[in-house]
DNA sequence: ATGACTGCAAACTCTTTGCACAACA
DNA sequence: TGTTGTGCAAAGAGTTTGCAGTCAT
């Protein structure tokens, strides 16, 4: 996707909802479209700070909140640590090392239908599932 | 299980350890296995000051982190708030409504066999999943 | 012009750490 | 008796809030 397109998607996602174009709001989205992975607020507001200097942790944690309600980012919790903010919207698991704390995306990750099923039959509306893997990474077990 | 029985299967897991077995950690896992579901350790704090007063909230924490390096317990990080720590150990989902942050477990939850087998295709040795579920409950649905 | 958004500082929640005392083995 | 475990207080990490000023519309 090239920056027009990206900033595009911004733009007309904010204008749609009458939500101002700010040049935070377009800095931060840039930051997680071209990385497209997890990134702490701390590590988007590192990233930011190159193009965007002054730009503050509160703002950075505002606007992830405000993308995760416009669909463009998902919160990922993995326990210690930070929460991480994932710009890859495609289905896919994360696996977490116990020993380094290493984060991996795992690709093959449909949620079974049963868990769906099961949750819809006590009258809950699913609209995401997340599914984390725990264990030892390649490099630890190695080592 | 009795409460018999409960104290028997910590303080075999601790002696093997060479590890104390001490009031606090006993009144602890009574207070997890007794109620056999996700609480924080805030609420162990609670439960545990009925009947042992005085216990501290980094005594629980310290027990916690033992207890999950025993097997005995889980920790489960919903997002916001703090982890909780599950003594269910028989494999469950979670639900979680966005709007009311109620958790539910939802038990037919096998977790893929082709995301294990992705994982193990890097290198990655699981030794756990968890899956969980995002949308809205019941209750807040009929709101 | 006006209201949404930002930056700053401070508060807040949750969790961990350091150290002296207590108590299990 | 010798450690391991506990309680207290304080520090620490991560995140949120209040408010004055800025800037998109």
């Amino acid at each position: 996707m090239s920056v027009q397109e990206i900033d595009e998607r911004l733009t007309t996602k904010l204008r749609s909802r009458g939500q101002r174009v700010t040049s935070q709001r377009m800095v931060i989205h840039r930051a997680l479209a071209v990385r497209d992975q997890h990134l702490s607020a701390e590590q988007v507001h590192d990233a930011v700070s190159d193009s965007l200097p002054g730009t503050s942790l509160p703002t950075v944690y505002a606007t992830l909140e405000l993308f995760e309600r416009l669909g463009l980012v998902r919160r990922v919790s993995v326990g210690s640590g930070p929460v991480l903010f994932d710009s890859r919207l495609a289905p896919h698991a994360h696996a977490i090392c116990r020993h380094c704390g290493a984060l991996a995306d795992v690709d093959e990750a449909e949620v079974p239908a049963t868990t769906i099923q099961a949750a819809a039959r006590s009258g809950f509306r699913v609209d995401h599932a997340q599914v984390i893997v725990w264990g030892t990474c390649a490099t630890c077990l190695s080592a």
